[in-house]
DNA sequence: AATATTTTATGATAAAAATCATATTTAAGA
DNA sequence: TCTTAAATATGATTTTTATCATAAAATATT
């Protein structure tokens, strides 16, 4: 469904939306053994995800990752787009370049509404709203 | 969210579904144009789906690939279960091994019951359906 | 029985995704 | 201003997925 990148990238978003704020930033070190993500893997979506304006950071001494309130704000859906592109979710499931709503493939018919669902929920839903769900222990995230 | 091997899956079993029956075969050569699957791969695919019972085969001349009728009540999810694995659907969307509806992860609790449609659909439908919507020109295959 | 046509079995190659490694740049603090 | 700690840029390697190729086995037809 996801990308193990996108997985890794969420998990580290909201890590961060949990742990770091602009007075409190994250080491790359220090964030890759919680969420369990090899560290140079994880260096390297952290850099895509700053490069898109959906994480902070600063470099330097007493630098690192974090994420400021607009970061927090945006939908969890502007990390898929970014790490695995728009079309991953929407998409025809045969990959039929002509399905579309009139002229739908079989599959479209009936998929359609819970895929149309699982999109909107993640426009919907923002890194903070994932974040606190955690920290008021409806949610979890184990390795 | 399906392989390219479980999409050219369908998209075969489907055109079997229409084009074939125990009287009227189909060789490999006369499925990968239709469809639009390189020869060489989509063969590959049908020998597994064959080995799975997900569509019927004779060697020889006035050989080639068809559904039986148990074929053809089969539900659509058997053939992402052979190509793609039974937990690609299903599994957590952040990989979690622990993840559990007592345990969920901040996505599990969102977009479960979306997911659990998708596959609750998918078990639903039967080949033969999908066929029959192509026929009756609610669904369509093209290119 | 011989031949031709088809699937089947097996494996080679190419492309993409995942993973690992490191030199360069930036900024804080002594 | 020097050193150190951090991100950034870049690219190499490994693994997985997708694609291609072909010899062997089976069956219908002559």
């Amino acid at each position: 469904m996801l990308s193990n990148s996108s997985k890794y990238a969420i998990k580290a978003v909201l890590y961060l939306a949990i742990n770091s704020n602009e007075e409190k930033k994250v080491t790359v070190k220090d964030i890759s053994t919680p969420i369990n993500v090899p560290q140079a893997y994880i260096a390297k979506l952290l850099q895509e995800l700053v490069k898109a304006d959906i994480i902070s950071s600063t470099r330097g001494p007493k630098g690192g990752f974090y994420l400021n309130e607009v970061n927090k704000n945006q939908p969890v859906i502007n990390i898929l787009n970014v790490i695995d592109g728009e079309k991953r979710l929407t998409s025809c499931m045969l990959s039929l370049e002509k399905c579309k709503e009139e002229k739908p493939c079989p599959l479209h018919n009936i998929l359609s509404p819970s895929r149309k669902k699982i999109t909107h929920l993640l426009h919907l839903k923002s890194i903070k709203d994932l974040a606190t769900e955690v920290q008021l222990g409806n949610a979890f995230l184990p390795l």
